[in-house]
DNA sequence: CTGTATCCTTAGGGATACTG
DNA sequence: CAGTATCCCTAAGGATACAG
């Protein structure tokens, strides 16, 4: 499983060591927007991540305490995971990053109305989608 | 050069083909928190970045537009490396980053002001940051 | 379906010597 | 001092087969 190396106590460097990769911060939008709870529903997110690095990467999120997971009652070969409060608390991150993006890209997958919103009434975009989480 | 191979038109994952690497980041933070400008101050930093990584940073920022550079008037062997807009736009981001890293690890160089300033009154911060940057 | 294991390739990056 | 070039090593991660 992959380790995280602090390199310093840099508050920047900390969240870097935690998400610089490719994948993990995918997996953590997928929860978030995409409303994704089962392996094989990130399996099918479009850049395709392979089903050794998914679970390594749910693997490291559960154990850094970003996600949960639970037994699925409804089929119990199944595993349900879900975001904690650490992990929710990545919300305003990913909304800054993704207004970045659109701002300086075009053609990305946002609408002109989110990015209005969350541009002009952050809080409460980001408390609606916070609530939506639970 | 490092090269970025977009994946998708998610914004999430645009903003990580972006600095989804070490140094990035803390090219920009030196930029936007610590005032560097020239080559030798990025070395200098706690992280311990490589000249050549540095050098290869530094190109590519100027080449995706995040920061520019001029010949330094006063020792015109030295390049004067600075933010443009859109590396200015990055300070929310980084915000963001040093809350969430905040939270949830203590021992990070950041002080309980800075903290409290930036939950609380997260515009103002802001602005007094890109105001310090011009 | 949920993972795990294996194999293999490549990219990232450290160390360091070097040039203008 | 500002960078560049080289060498080399390791870790990240694709492909894929497989097990419960």
């Amino acid at each position: 499983m992959k380790k995280i190396n602090m390199r310093s106590d840099c508050p920047v460097s900390y969240a870097l060591d935690f998400f610089v990769d490719k994948w993990t911060f995918l997996v953590i939008r997928d929860l978030i927007f995409e409303d994704k709870r089962f392996f094989k529903d990130f399996l099918k997110s479009k850049e395709k991540i392979a089903s050794n690095i998914l679970s390594d990467r749910l693997k490291r999120l559960e154990s850094v305490g970003v996600i949960e997971s639970k037994v699925f009652e409804q089929l119990k070969t199944q595993k349900e995971y879900s975001l904690t409060q650490k992990g929710k608390d990545l919300v305003p991150v990913l909304i800054e990053m993704m207004l970045w993006s659109a701002k300086y890209h075009d053609g990305l997958a946002l609408t002109p109305e989110f990015i209005h919103k969350a541009t002009t009434d952050r809080e409460t975009v980001i408390a609606s989608i916070m609530a939506r989480l639970g």
